[in-house]
DNA sequence: GAGACATAGGTGATGTTATTACATTCGTCA
DNA sequence: TGACGAATGTAATAACATCACCTATGTCTC
Protein backbone atom coordinates (compact mmCIF):
# COMPACT_ATOMS: atom_id res chain seq x y z
CA UNK A 1 0.00 0.00 0.00
CA UNK A 2 1.01 3.50 -0.73
CA UNK A 3 2.99 5.71 2.31
CA UNK A 4 1.68 8.31 4.65
CA UNK A 5 0.52 11.53 3.77
CA UNK A 6 3.14 14.24 4.77
CA UNK A 7 2.84 18.63 5.08
CA UNK A 8 -0.50 19.18 3.88
CA UNK A 9 -0.83 22.11 6.36
CA UNK A 10 -4.32 22.90 6.92
CA UNK A 11 -3.08 26.45 6.68
CA UNK A 12 -2.70 26.73 3.19
CA UNK A 13 -5.97 25.62 1.63
CA UNK A 14 -8.25 27.57 -1.05
CA UNK A 15 -11.11 29.12 0.05
CA UNK A 16 -13.24 26.63 -0.92
CA UNK A 17 -11.29 23.79 0.66
CA UNK A 18 -11.24 25.69 3.64
CA UNK A 19 -14.98 26.15 3.58
CA UNK A 20 -15.29 22.61 3.52
CA UNK A 21 -12.74 21.49 5.80
CA UNK A 22 -14.09 23.64 8.22
CA UNK A 23 -17.97 22.52 8.02
CA UNK A 24 -16.17 19.21 8.44
CA UNK A 25 -14.70 20.55 11.80
CA UNK A 26 -17.68 21.56 13.08
CA UNK A 27 -19.66 18.52 12.95
CA UNK A 28 -20.26 15.37 15.08
CA UNK A 29 -20.78 12.90 12.31
CA UNK A 30 -20.13 12.88 8.68
CA UNK A 31 -21.61 15.10 6.36
CA UNK A 32 -22.60 14.37 3.00
CA UNK A 33 -21.53 16.23 0.02
CA UNK A 34 -25.04 17.98 -0.07
CA UNK A 35 -25.33 18.43 3.73
CA UNK A 36 -21.81 20.35 2.82
CA UNK A 37 -23.37 22.06 -0.18
CA UNK A 38 -26.20 23.14 2.37
CA UNK A 39 -24.17 24.27 4.81
CA UNK A 40 -22.09 26.25 2.61
CA UNK A 41 -24.56 28.02 0.45
CA UNK A 42 -24.13 31.18 3.00
CA UNK A 43 -21.01 31.31 1.77
CA UNK A 44 -21.23 31.47 -1.62
CA UNK A 45 -20.71 27.81 -2.72
CA UNK A 46 -23.71 26.96 -4.92
CA UNK A 47 -23.23 23.76 -6.92
CA UNK A 48 -22.06 20.39 -5.97
CA UNK A 49 -19.21 20.55 -8.35
CA UNK A 50 -17.43 22.77 -5.71
CA UNK A 51 -18.17 20.73 -3.19
CA UNK A 52 -16.63 17.40 -4.70
CA UNK A 53 -13.82 19.16 -5.75
CA UNK A 54 -12.74 20.50 -2.72
CA UNK A 55 -13.11 16.90 -1.15
CA UNK A 56 -11.60 15.34 -3.60
CA UNK A 57 -7.99 17.38 -2.46
CA UNK A 58 -8.65 17.17 0.71
CA UNK A 59 -9.16 13.39 0.07
CA UNK A 60 -5.82 13.64 -1.82
CA UNK A 61 -3.91 15.77 0.88
CA UNK A 62 -5.13 12.83 3.27
CA UNK A 63 -7.20 15.60 5.83
CA UNK A 64 -10.77 14.13 4.94
CA UNK A 65 -11.65 10.11 4.47
CA UNK A 66 -14.47 9.21 2.50
CA UNK A 67 -17.37 6.67 4.06
CA UNK A 68 -18.40 4.00 1.38
CA UNK A 69 -20.76 2.84 2.74
CA UNK A 70 -22.57 5.84 3.91
CA UNK A 71 -21.68 8.45 0.72
CA UNK A 72 -20.17 10.90 3.56
CA UNK A 73 -17.29 12.27 4.90
CA UNK A 74 -15.18 12.83 7.80
CA UNK A 75 -11.94 14.46 9.06
CA UNK A 76 -9.26 12.83 9.60
CA UNK A 77 -8.22 12.55 13.34
CA UNK A 78 -4.90 13.48 12.45
CA UNK A 79 -5.54 16.03 10.24
CA UNK A 80 -3.23 18.68 13.18
CA UNK A 81 -0.27 16.28 12.79
CA UNK A 82 2.49 16.45 10.50
CA UNK A 83 2.58 12.96 9.29
CA UNK A 84 -1.19 10.87 9.10
CA UNK A 85 -1.21 7.28 8.14
CA UNK A 86 -3.41 6.09 5.74
CA UNK A 87 -4.54 3.15 6.90
CA UNK A 88 -7.87 4.35 8.50
CA UNK A 89 -10.37 2.00 9.82
CA UNK A 90 -13.62 3.27 10.91
CA UNK A 91 -16.45 2.07 13.73
CA UNK A 92 -20.10 3.82 12.11
CA UNK A 93 -22.98 3.29 15.16
CA UNK A 94 -25.91 2.45 13.55
CA UNK A 95 -28.17 4.39 16.14
CA UNK A 96 -26.79 7.29 16.60
CA UNK A 97 -24.58 7.46 13.36
CA UNK A 98 -21.18 8.60 15.22
CA UNK A 99 -18.15 7.45 13.51
CA UNK A 100 -14.67 6.55 15.19
CA UNK A 101 -11.10 6.67 13.16
CA UNK A 102 -9.18 3.65 13.86
CA UNK A 103 -5.22 3.10 12.96
CA UNK A 104 -4.22 -0.02 13.34
CA UNK A 105 -1.04 -1.19 12.54
CA UNK A 106 -1.65 -4.81 13.17
CA UNK A 107 -4.93 -4.66 10.37
CA UNK A 108 -2.58 -3.30 7.60
CA UNK A 109 -0.49 -5.36 8.07
CA UNK A 110 -2.77 -8.39 8.20
CA UNK A 111 -4.42 -6.58 5.22
CA UNK A 112 -1.01 -6.14 2.99
CA UNK A 113 -0.13 -10.12 3.81
CA UNK A 114 -3.67 -11.20 2.85
CA UNK A 115 -3.24 -8.92 -0.34
CA UNK A 116 0.56 -10.28 -1.17
CA UNK A 117 -0.97 -14.21 -0.62
CA UNK A 118 -3.30 -13.71 -3.59
CA UNK A 119 -0.79 -11.91 -5.75
CA UNK A 120 -2.80 -8.62 -5.38
CA UNK A 121 -1.09 -5.19 -5.29
CA UNK A 122 -2.78 -3.24 -2.82
CA UNK A 123 -3.04 0.38 -2.79
CA UNK A 124 -5.93 1.20 -1.17
CA UNK A 125 -7.99 -0.20 1.65
CA UNK A 126 -11.60 0.57 3.14
CA UNK A 127 -12.67 -1.05 6.28
CA UNK A 128 -15.70 -0.10 7.51
CA UNK A 129 -17.67 -1.90 10.72
CA UNK A 130 -21.16 -1.59 11.55
CA UNK A 131 -22.78 -1.84 15.21
CA UNK A 132 -23.63 0.11 17.72
CA UNK A 133 -21.29 2.51 19.79
CA UNK A 134 -20.76 1.67 23.95
CA UNK A 135 -23.13 4.52 24.68
CA UNK A 136 -25.70 3.66 22.39
CA UNK A 137 -25.69 -0.38 23.67
CA UNK A 138 -26.11 1.02 27.31
CA UNK A 139 -29.06 2.94 26.23
CA UNK B 1 -20.84 -10.15 14.66
CA UNK B 2 -23.44 -11.70 13.66
CA UNK B 3 -23.57 -15.84 12.38
CA UNK B 4 -23.63 -17.57 9.32
CA UNK B 5 -26.25 -17.54 6.44
CA UNK B 6 -27.99 -21.00 6.84
CA UNK B 7 -30.43 -23.31 4.17
CA UNK B 8 -31.14 -20.32 1.88
CA UNK B 9 -31.07 -22.38 -1.44
CA UNK B 10 -30.77 -21.11 -4.73
CA UNK B 11 -34.05 -23.07 -5.84
CA UNK B 12 -36.55 -21.44 -4.09
CA UNK B 13 -36.09 -18.13 -5.36
CA UNK B 14 -38.69 -16.26 -6.59
CA UNK B 15 -38.71 -15.18 -9.99
CA UNK B 16 -37.05 -11.71 -9.82
CA UNK B 17 -34.88 -13.08 -7.61
CA UNK B 18 -33.65 -16.08 -10.24
CA UNK B 19 -33.55 -13.25 -13.03
CA UNK B 20 -31.10 -11.47 -10.73
CA UNK B 21 -29.24 -14.00 -9.34
CA UNK B 22 -28.47 -15.77 -12.81
CA UNK B 23 -27.71 -12.27 -14.27
CA UNK B 24 -24.92 -12.42 -11.79
CA UNK B 25 -23.93 -15.76 -12.29
CA UNK B 26 -23.26 -14.69 -15.49
CA UNK B 27 -20.92 -11.62 -14.86
CA UNK B 28 -17.09 -11.72 -14.48
CA UNK B 29 -17.63 -8.60 -12.89
CA UNK B 30 -19.68 -7.08 -10.44
CA UNK B 31 -22.71 -5.26 -11.65
CA UNK B 32 -24.82 -2.03 -10.99
CA UNK B 33 -28.27 -1.91 -10.32
CA UNK B 34 -29.63 -0.10 -13.36
CA UNK B 35 -26.81 -2.66 -15.26
CA UNK B 36 -28.94 -5.78 -13.67
CA UNK B 37 -31.92 -3.67 -15.07
CA UNK B 38 -30.84 -3.39 -18.21
CA UNK B 39 -29.83 -7.06 -18.63
CA UNK B 40 -33.46 -8.25 -17.48
CA UNK B 41 -35.74 -5.59 -19.45
CA UNK B 42 -35.94 -8.52 -21.85
CA UNK B 43 -37.46 -10.60 -19.08
CA UNK B 44 -40.05 -8.16 -18.48
CA UNK B 45 -38.40 -6.19 -15.51
CA UNK B 46 -39.22 -2.43 -16.10
CA UNK B 47 -38.28 -0.72 -12.62
CA UNK B 48 -35.33 -0.29 -10.48
CA UNK B 49 -37.16 -1.12 -7.65
CA UNK B 50 -37.58 -4.60 -9.11
CA UNK B 51 -33.90 -5.10 -8.87
CA UNK B 52 -33.38 -3.50 -5.43
CA UNK B 53 -36.23 -5.71 -3.93
CA UNK B 54 -34.73 -8.94 -5.35
CA UNK B 55 -30.76 -7.74 -4.43
CA UNK B 56 -32.19 -6.83 -0.91
CA UNK B 57 -33.58 -10.71 -0.69
CA UNK B 58 -30.60 -12.12 -2.09
CA UNK B 59 -28.46 -10.22 0.15
CA UNK B 60 -30.24 -11.15 3.24
CA UNK B 61 -29.96 -14.83 2.25
CA UNK B 62 -26.27 -14.33 1.58
CA UNK B 63 -26.14 -15.34 -1.72
CA UNK B 64 -25.00 -11.88 -3.11
CA UNK B 65 -22.62 -9.28 -1.32
CA UNK B 66 -23.14 -5.35 -2.15
CA UNK B 67 -19.63 -3.80 -2.97
CA UNK B 68 -19.82 -0.30 -1.02
CA UNK B 69 -16.83 1.45 -3.19
CA UNK B 70 -18.49 0.41 -6.35
CA UNK B 71 -22.25 0.39 -5.42
CA UNK B 72 -22.07 -2.94 -7.25
CA UNK B 73 -22.96 -6.32 -6.66
CA UNK B 74 -20.97 -9.47 -7.21
CA UNK B 75 -22.57 -13.22 -6.31
CA UNK B 76 -21.14 -14.63 -3.00
CA UNK B 77 -18.55 -17.70 -3.82
CA UNK B 78 -20.18 -19.44 -1.27
CA UNK B 79 -23.52 -19.46 -2.82
CA UNK B 80 -23.78 -22.91 -3.64
CA UNK B 81 -22.46 -23.95 -0.59
CA UNK B 82 -25.06 -25.41 2.76
CA UNK B 83 -23.65 -22.73 5.13
CA UNK B 84 -22.00 -19.57 4.06
CA UNK B 85 -19.67 -17.46 6.12
CA UNK B 86 -20.28 -13.81 6.70
CA UNK B 87 -16.95 -12.43 6.98
CA UNK B 88 -16.38 -11.57 3.44
CA UNK B 89 -13.48 -8.95 2.42
CA UNK B 90 -12.74 -8.03 -1.33
CA UNK B 91 -10.06 -7.51 -3.28
CA UNK B 92 -10.77 -4.72 -6.58
CA UNK B 93 -8.79 -4.55 -9.56
CA UNK B 94 -8.77 -0.59 -10.83
CA UNK B 95 -7.57 -1.75 -13.79
CA UNK B 96 -9.89 -4.59 -14.81
CA UNK B 97 -12.65 -4.64 -12.73
CA UNK B 98 -12.60 -7.84 -11.42
CA UNK B 99 -13.40 -8.28 -7.48
CA UNK B 100 -12.09 -11.31 -5.93
CA UNK B 101 -14.19 -12.58 -2.57
CA UNK B 102 -11.88 -13.56 0.31
CA UNK B 103 -12.78 -15.22 3.59
CA UNK B 104 -10.01 -15.28 6.27
CA UNK B 105 -10.79 -16.31 9.31
CA UNK B 106 -7.65 -14.39 11.47
CA UNK B 107 -9.35 -11.05 9.69
CA UNK B 108 -12.66 -11.61 11.16
CA UNK B 109 -11.20 -12.19 14.89
CA UNK B 110 -8.96 -9.02 14.46
CA UNK B 111 -11.72 -6.91 13.52
CA UNK B 112 -13.58 -8.54 16.26
CA UNK B 113 -11.23 -7.89 18.74
CA UNK B 114 -10.79 -4.38 17.50
CA UNK B 115 -14.72 -3.69 18.20
CA UNK B 116 -14.18 -5.12 21.31
CA UNK B 117 -11.38 -3.06 22.45
CA UNK B 118 -13.59 0.09 21.53
CA UNK B 119 -16.38 -1.80 23.59
CA UNK B 120 -18.33 -1.56 20.19
CA UNK B 121 -21.02 -4.25 19.24
CA UNK B 122 -19.93 -5.62 15.70
CA UNK B 123 -22.24 -6.27 13.83
CA UNK B 124 -21.31 -6.32 10.25
CA UNK B 125 -18.04 -5.37 8.14
CA UNK B 126 -17.08 -4.08 5.30
CA UNK B 127 -13.64 -4.72 3.24
CA UNK B 128 -12.82 -3.55 -0.07
CA UNK B 129 -9.13 -3.74 -0.87
CA UNK B 130 -7.85 -1.85 -4.19
CA UNK B 131 -5.18 -2.18 -5.96
CA UNK B 132 -3.88 -4.30 -9.23
CA UNK B 133 -4.44 -7.84 -10.01
CA UNK B 134 -1.64 -10.20 -10.36
CA UNK B 135 -2.70 -10.17 -14.46
CA UNK B 136 -2.95 -6.90 -14.40
CA UNK B 137 0.26 -5.89 -12.96
CA UNK B 138 2.32 -8.21 -15.48
CA UNK B 139 0.37 -6.46 -18.04
C1' DG C 1 -64.79 -21.77 0.10
C1' DA C 2 -64.41 -17.16 2.84
C1' DG C 3 -61.54 -14.37 5.53
C1' DA C 4 -57.18 -12.98 7.37
C1' DC C 5 -52.49 -12.47 7.00
C1' DA C 6 -47.75 -12.25 5.15
C1' DT C 7 -44.79 -12.01 1.21
C1' DA C 8 -43.97 -10.65 -3.38
C1' DG C 9 -44.76 -7.89 -7.47
C1' DG C 10 -45.99 -3.65 -10.71
C1' DT C 11 -45.71 1.26 -11.73
C1' DG C 12 -44.91 6.16 -11.57
C1' DA C 13 -42.94 9.72 -9.34
C1' DT C 14 -39.42 11.47 -6.67
C1' DG C 15 -35.19 11.86 -3.95
C1' DT C 16 -30.16 11.57 -3.48
C1' DT C 17 -25.45 11.32 -5.04
C1' DA C 18 -21.94 12.31 -8.59
C1' DT C 19 -20.06 13.77 -13.13
C1' DT C 20 -19.57 16.12 -17.79
C1' DA C 21 -18.70 20.08 -20.51
C1' DC C 22 -17.27 24.43 -21.02
C1' DA C 23 -16.06 29.12 -19.90
C1' DT C 24 -13.60 32.11 -16.58
C1' DT C 25 -10.41 33.63 -12.95
C1' DC C 26 -6.25 33.45 -10.13
C1' DG C 27 -1.36 32.72 -8.88
C1' DT C 28 3.25 32.20 -10.29
C1' DC C 29 6.93 32.79 -12.91
C1' DA C 30 9.70 33.99 -17.11
C1' DT D 1 3.42 41.56 -20.08
C1' DG D 2 2.45 36.91 -21.51
C1' DA D 3 2.24 32.11 -20.61
C1' DC D 4 0.89 28.33 -17.94
C1' DG D 5 -1.22 25.38 -14.51
C1' DA D 6 -4.45 25.22 -10.71
C1' DA D 7 -8.75 26.58 -9.07
C1' DT D 8 -13.47 28.30 -9.75
C1' DG D 9 -18.30 29.14 -11.59
C1' DT D 10 -22.47 27.40 -13.78
C1' DA D 11 -25.79 24.58 -16.14
C1' DA D 12 -27.02 20.33 -17.53
C1' DT D 13 -27.13 15.57 -17.01
C1' DA D 14 -26.02 10.93 -15.41
C1' DA D 15 -26.06 7.36 -11.94
C1' DC D 16 -27.89 5.37 -7.84
C1' DA D 17 -31.83 4.60 -4.65
C1' DT D 18 -36.42 5.03 -2.41
C1' DC D 19 -41.42 6.38 -1.59
C1' DA D 20 -46.27 5.82 -2.10
C1' DC D 21 -49.77 3.17 -3.52
C1' DC D 22 -51.96 -0.53 -5.23
C1' DT D 23 -52.44 -5.56 -6.92
C1' DA D 24 -51.43 -10.51 -6.87
C1' DT D 25 -50.25 -14.83 -4.72
C1' DG D 26 -49.60 -18.29 -1.20
C1' DT D 27 -50.80 -20.24 3.35
C1' DC D 28 -53.33 -21.01 7.39
C1' DT D 29 -57.75 -21.10 9.84
C1' DC D 30 -62.44 -21.27 10.33
ZN1 LIG E 1 -7.35 9.52 9.24
ZN1 LIG F 1 -24.14 5.16 18.98
ZN1 LIG G 1 -19.45 -14.56 0.20
ZN1 LIG H 1 -6.89 -6.66 -13.01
Amino acid sequence: MSGEHRHAEPDKLTKNQALVFHALEGSEKPLGAYDLLDALRGDGLRSPLQIYRALDKLIGMGLVHRLESLNAFVLCIHCGEEVRPDNAAFTICTACGRVTELNDSSLARLLAQLAEATGFALEQSTVELRGLCAACQAA
